[in-house]
DNA sequence: CTCAATGCTATCTTTTTCATAGCAAACTTG
DNA sequence: CAAGTTTGCTATGAAAAAGATAGCATTGAG
């Protein structure tokens, strides 16, 4: 099974396992920022209902994350689905000024790539 | 070559290319944040400078990561070597507060897994 | 010219991710 | 309660990405 980087082991990146390296080898997965978006965002959901919001995860790799994310404590398992965590939620909370950011971005670069 | 995610083409995640969901996919790639992270860190570094801060990265890796953080306008090359742009700069401002808050992380987790 | 440092490319192996199919368990319905 | 649905996930094979190493073409000193 795949290692589920936590602090105060080794991850990629840091071999003394240092918190925030931690959490960059786990967020820095295919979907793994993905998946506790569309959770804060769109509130707790099914394991299939989440597969659709993401449009194209595949159930395998939707499951590995969900299972890292529940190891990690910023995803749980409610009655009414996967839902995040307080701690996932004040993650999201750092991580949503990107969304704003993000279309910042996006227009600087638009001069050099002409975006409808 | 792989291809790199910018807004207003379809990413992973979105179809529609919502610079978010390209932001999320362009760092959600192993060593990209890390890379940005030790850069604006560290200040200006050379390939092989690059190489040893990050403990463990691939030269073929942190090429593809340099190429697609260029083409984001987020790292440049200058004659000190590869430097976080302004731009990349401004994304690191958002992202520091992981540092800390991947501490309380930690915390909140070593109930679970007795960090030395 | 010789030598060392720098910036990468090549190559091969191991992991991850993707794309599908499909199954077991929990619900619904009739 | 039998039959069909929905849900949550596992299995499998193929493709893509990442890791580990070796090594080559410049560049700049000496």
């Amino acid at each position: 099974m795949t290692k589920i980087p936590l602090p105060g082991s080794p991850v990629r990146g840091s071999k003394s396992g240092a918190p925030v390296m931690a959490l960059l080898d786990l967020l820095g997965r295919r979907w793994a920022m993905g998946v506790l978006w569309t959770l804060c965002q769109g509130g707790p959901a099914t394991f299939r209902i989440l597969q659709e919001r993401c449009e194209s995860i595949s159930p395998a790799v939707l499951n590995s994350r969900l299972k890292e994310l529940r190891e990690a404590n910023l995803v749980e398992r409610t009655t009414e689905g996967y839902a995040a965590t307080k701690l996932g939620q004040e993650l999201f909370g750092h991580l949503e000024p990107l969304g704003a950011w993000a279309k910042i971005w996006g227009k600087s670069l638009a001069p050099h790539q002409d975006i409808v």
